[in-house]
RNA sequence: GGCAUCGUGGCCGAGUGGCUAGGCAGAGCUCUGCAAAAGCUUGUACAGCGGUUCGAAUCCGCUCGAUGCCUCCA
């Protein structure tokens, strides 16, 4: 498909055709959780976000190179001299080894990402494992002047940067706004100014996790990271920058000074920001205590909701929204979504059984994929793709209810397209677990049930044949009755 | 306080100068012993006030409200 693609820039402001650097081939860079805690629902949407662009320019045939990291040192509390890793603090707290930390949560990341059908990425480094490629880059930017050492620990020179640079071009920030703006420090730090952030923390005797470095004992500032592994599998310039909307200031504009200090390119063509997932109107946050784990809401433990969801059901909910837009969490915005969800997914099986005829009737199938393809093309928009399929589907009823003709040919687009965009764009999948009972077994029991319903039905024994209806009911087995006969369905 | 984004029907949520978004709920219908399930049909809208325009939910201005960032956050 020869398909024209427009992606929202963040460092533009505004949709721009997209045109990989190497045709063909696609470099993006996604940055990765940090693993001091359980993955939370919030964090999950940017993951499934990226996931749905990624599968989609894989969809249009790019060959995409997908970086997400793992962030396992250097995020501190706050960015003050006494800012404690938050690896180190868990570990600290909880009394183990800092991988300890970073294997549980990072084994928990990977679980949910796998649970919301989350593709894995093409590489998934770890900041720990890029320590050595962190120092080269210090050297390098203190060596253009962009940095200074003061007791162990290495600064980035905003200000002086800023001279021949735009310090905030991605988010629109002013450097005397900054200035007169950042909140008032106590001073008792190493900083020339306050903007400057750390390349280089000189580890506190406290501190667990520290490496050797030209400047002492110590370990990389968190914003340097991305910059590192970004450069090492993508390049000095690449196509796509992603995170959630929260990490455009400061760490996305951090990376960008970081990587222009170097060699004054611009390291990235498109960035790209995913909107926050709210819980009761607030951003969810881990620091805040505002949020829902995803086992939370596979299992209904959270008082916040009142049944559980399955993970397909919280994923197309999310899809249902545009990754640019905030979305706020609610019982009744999730159950809408399964209903919804269902019924897609029924007329997809629907599909499978409907016959075709000479013709089709009503219907453009080609106009129809074109839509697909145009709202895709649009900066993934998913609910419009979702409402396409929707309408997809209320055609693949009326053909199921012979009020409406399909041809061969089109029959078979229409298979195609449904399946690529439901399970390869959406990444929309239906892994209903099996509850271990035996499927062929169960099912026999129940035939046998329905049958001995029919017989009271026949010499009009409703007493009966209602008792079997509403105690295979609370069984969340739904009985449907036809003329023919009657079939059931495990809810 | 500064910067930014956003305010769409009962709920969620697209769109963005004239052309049905879609989902859920509600209502009606079909089917049925009665139901359920399923399918079909369907109403209600663009925060407020001005302005631009033949025409604005869409552009501009102001007001009000919400959220995000400015300190770590996906």
């Amino acid at each position: 498909m020869n398909s024209s693609l427009f992606v929202y820039n963040s460092l533009k402001s505004k949709k721009e055709l997209f045109k990989p650097i190497l045709e063909n081939n696609v470099g993006m860079y996604i940055c990765g959780p940090t693993v001091y805690n359980y993955v939370h629902l919030g964090n999950c949407r940017t993951f499934i976000s990226f996931d749905l662009i990624y599968r989609y320019l894989k969809h249009l045939g790019y060959k995409v190179r997908y970086v997400r990291n793992i962030t396992d040192v250097g995020h501190l509390e706050n960015d003050e001299d006494d800012g404690e890793d938050r690896i180190a603090k868990k570990a600290r707290i909880e009394k183990i080894e800092p991988m300890e930390v970073v294997q549980r949560y990072t084994v928990d990341f990977h679980d949910k990402m796998d649970k919301f059908n989350v593709l894995p990425p093409s590489i998934e480094p770890t900041a720990t494992g890029h320590i050595i490629e962190q120092i080269e880059l210090i050297k390098l930017i203190i060596n253009k002047g962009f940095a200074y050492e003061v007791n162990g620990s290495v600064y980035f020179d905003v200000l002086k940067f800023n001279k021949e640079n735009h310090y905030g071009k991605l988010s629109g920030r002013k450097i005397e706004e900054l200035i007169h703006n950042t909140r008032s420090l106590e001073g008792q730090n190493d900083k020339k100014n306050s903007q400057d952030f750390a390349l280089w923390k000189k580890a506190e005797p406290k501190h667990i996790m520290h490496w050797p470095s030209p400047w002492g004992e110590g370990f990389p500032g968190w914003h340097l990271e991305c910059t590192a592994m970004s450069r090492k599998y993508l390049g000095q310039k690449f196509d796509i920058h992603g995170g959630g909307m929260d990490l455009k200031f400061p760490h996305h504009e951090c990376e960008i000074a970081q990587a222009e200090s170097i060699e004054n390119i611009s390291p990235v063509n498109y960035w790209l920001h995913a909107n926050m997932l709210t819980l009761n109107g607030k951003k969810m946050a881990k620091s805040t205590g505002n949020n829902i784990l995803p086992d939370e809401m596979f299992n209904g433990s959270n008082k916040l909701i009142k049944k559980p969801f399955s993970p397909m059901t919280v994923r197309f909910f999310m899809l249902q929204a545009h990754y640019r837009s905030i979305i706020d969490i609610s019982q009744n915005a999730l159950e809408a979504s399964e209903k919804g969800f269902n019924r897609l997914t029924e007329s997809l099986m629907t599909l499978e059984k409907i016959k075709s005829s000479n013709s089709t009737t009503y219907f453009n199938i080609e106009a129809w994929k074109e839509n697909c393809y145009k709202a895709m093309n649009d900066d993934f928009n998913s609910p419009v793709l979702i409402a396409q399929l929707f309408n997809a589907a209320k055609f693949i009823n009326a053909v199921a209810n012979s009020k409406k003709e399909i041809s061969k040919s089109d029959l078979n687009c229409l298979k195609e397209t449904f399946h690529h965009f439901y399970f390869d764009v959406l990444g929309l999948n239906n892994k209903t677990p099996n509850n271990s009972i035996n499927t062929i077994q169960l099912k026999g029991v129940l035939d046998l049930v329905l049958d001995l319903r029919k017989k009271a039905r026949n010499s009009k024994d409703f007493k009966t044949s209602d008792l079997i209806r509403e105690s295979l009911l609370k069984l969340n087995v739904q009985v449907n009755d036809s003329e023919e006969r009657s079939s059931f369905k495990i809810k």
